[in-house]
DNA sequence: TGTAGGGTCTGTAGCGGCTACAGGCTCAAG
DNA sequence: CTTGAGCCTGTAGCCGCTACAGACCCTACA
């Protein structure tokens, strides 16, 4: 299977480095259903699509982003087989905004202890490491 | 075994419950090392010390503060054995400080983009759904 | 035509950090 | 003496991959 016999066509390979995708996370997708079985060769290698690799480009994308793999089922209307309203969508993201903004916080109350705490050891020697009475007697949240 | 016969002397439902810890984690715990197994009853049932509590809140607090399972065996000094130093204890927070803020440099980005495209869709019908589209061609990082 | 090397195929096991059983024992209260 | 809660052990499952092992296939070069 050269590069050139068609326009598309991809080998698994070729897709993960065509998406800088793990060439094992794209069997993992097909396992789980993220992306569709693609069709074979005689041999039974795999050949993909453009579009498998659009998919592909996608689930990627929105994983950077943070989704979970469940939310991307949905963006990719996997969980009732229908393509996901505008709303659908608009809800899913501003629900995760809401995560990642919580998340945020909560990191922020975690770097203020720990630089606080830092902050108070120099590192020489000291009897009584705050550091570590900082850790069993702070309280995050 | 009542709550009475002595000052200390937990059973492994009564650390749960003093702790907030999960009954399962505990056993879990003392499995990979965490804590120290805990002397039994003729019958085989744990009894745990307060310096067992003590022990097992500080893994609680580190773990709030989003240390890696690794870095609380250093601050125990289960990694080679001998406590550690203050200089260790400093260094191992300094190295999470910086981990905790690129992960709030991240989730930053993420926010922003999130945020962007949500501004965009209203929810309501739009042709061209602008989240999908900016999940397919943004970038983070 | 043979062979070496890469790529691909399948199935399965492992990671971390728990969590949740099943099936049995023990203990305290009534 | 029974009942029910609690404890014991071992094992399996969760997520989202990642990493094998052992077999097959395909291409290039001699």
């Amino acid at each position: 299977m050269s590069d050139h016999d068609s326009e598309s066509g991809l080998t698994r390979g070729e897709l993960a480095r065509a998406t800088g995708c793990n060439i094992e996370t794209i069997r993992h997708y097909e396992k789980i259903g993220m992306l569709p079985d693609p069709p074979r060769t005689g041999a039974g290698y795999r050949i993909y699509a453009q579009s498998h690799a659009a998919r592909l480009r996608f689930i990627l994308r929105a994983r950077e982003l943070g989704f979970a793999m469940k939310d991307i089922r949905g963006l990719l209307g996997l969980e009732d087989g229908t393509a996901p309203t505008c709303a659908d969508v608009h809800a899913r993201t501003e629900r995760h905004l809401a995560d990642v903004r919580a998340k945020i916080g909560d990191l922020k109350r975690i770097e203020s202890v720990l630089a606080g705490t830092a902050a108070k050891c120099s590192g020489d020697e000291v009897p009584d490491c705050p550091v570590l009475d900082a850790i069993t007697s702070s309280f995050v949240r």
